[in-house]
DNA sequence: TAAGAGCACGTTGTCCGACAATCCGACGAA
DNA sequence: TTCGTCGGATTGTCGGACAACGTGCTCTTA
């Protein structure tokens, strides 16, 4: 512990400005809307080129940290909720993760989740439910893609209705991912759509009744029936979603 | 709506060289350790100016989906749980998520996933929970770092023993949220620390007994533990979590 | 023959300078 | 007032250049 070197990193230029301005920006020296000076100012603060500079604010960009605004000029932002469900539920996928896993996930967020929404989805979310609800009993037999982005928007507006961000990122993530394993299932399981109408007017009335019991219980049959459509389907649970 | 115009983008060539990589590795057509073509290389395929292939790569590796190997040359990657739940967790601080957020989902997910651990932790999990939970108890009164250190690495020995990554992801960057909160409840409410010892030994009692009721009735009180200790510490639960 | 030293090469990190495209604000004209 | 125009500021892209570093080869030597 007392000779010993630590590994010596020494890490380009372009990641000391990356980490430079975003701990600035962290640190709360930099707030949401402030204006970053111009590369040709971050040149001659940092003492090192642009094309460095450059290469720094690319990192930052990725992360969501920094914007382009409408005259071009960089300025400091905070991820969206969107953004960030989607970032995580992207690097999931590319993770390998498998479908396994996702569903698991949903099952054991989703309906707690659901019972807490019971509570606090307002008439505007429940009659917004309704309306998808609808959306799929008329929908045409043939157009599977319908009933899918139904079932997703579902599952999002129950998220949404929590009013808690961090949820929502979570939960929505999981929605994402779950996306591509539901059409598999809607396309080869004829059953599985009238299961989905069925299960959503089940929770939409126990959410207009706000009876979180009633709502957490049919949310579980709703995912476990996703679960059964993917046997039926012939999904293989164990393959990555992609 | 018919006579008007989209916003008319056009996004700049290095956006599009990030792309065009992702969408080799995303296909497939690029796979996990497979090596990336070398600048010099990429500036001739899409006929553009090193400066611009760099800053297209810069976007990727901030992603995770590219990584720098021996060499120094670039090399196709999958992103690791523990960097995407640190992404995931540093998005939603910047966000603004406030404790109360964070807190309700843990509210939400850990109790459930404490049920589902409880028939999957293996014995070398229950022990390290075990070593975690004597840390704490042979921890010196005024070190409350060890305290809260401990806190969160018995969260995440439970999420990392449910074998599933996804979930692993999730909690683990509820894990990172809650730390900042929980080392001023820590410093701030004498009981917290005993109240947590006696319940993280609870739960890992019924995780040895394999009994789900018990580690989920327990995690439960475990974290209304935590919003107690909030009260009494005076932590604002409205505040963003930094 | 096999191990080690030394060197050429390829690749990345950083720098420099330059130009076109675009946006913003100001200024002047109808 | 509204519109066109212009100049300054800023970004996007280009081309070239050099140093630092790791890799692999060759050549020497035991």
């Amino acid at each position: 512990m007392d000779g010993d070197f630590k590994p010596l990193l020494k890490e380009p230029t372009y990641l000391k400005v990356c980490r430079a301005i975003e701990e600035k920006i962290t640190s709360g020296a930099l707030r949401n809307g402030d204006p970053i000076p111009t590369e040709a100012e971050l040149c001659a603060q940092f003492a090192v080129t642009r094309s460095t500079v450059r290469e720094g604010i690319r990192l930052l960009e990725q992360t969501g940290l920094v914007a382009r605004g409408p005259g071009k000029r960089l300025f400091v932002t905070r991820p969206e909720i969107g953004d960030i469900a989607a970032a995580t539920s992207r690097s999931l996928s590319l993770g390998g993760a498998t479908f396994q896993e996702v569903w698991e996930s949903l099952a054991v967020a989703y309906p707690p989740a659901a019972r807490m929404a019971a509570g606090r989805l307002n008439e505007a979310a429940v009659s917004r439910l309704r309306e998808i609800n609808a959306g799929l009993v008329n929908a045409d037999d043939a157009d599977s893609e319908v009933v899918v982005s139904g079932a997703v928007a579902f599952f999002h507006e129950i998220a949404a209705g929590l009013g808690n961000r961090v949820m929502l990122a979570m939960l929505d993530s999981l929605n994402f991912m779950i996306e591509a394993s539901l059409r598999q299932i809607i396309e080869k399981a004829p059953r599985a759509r009238a299961r989905i109408v069925e299960a959503q007017a089940r929770i939409i009335d126990a959410f207009a009744a706000k009876d979180g019991d009633t709502t957490e219980q049919w949310m579980r049959r709703h995912i476990d029936d996703i679960a059964r459509g993917c046997e039926v389907a012939g999904v293989n649970l164990d393959a990555p979603v992609l």
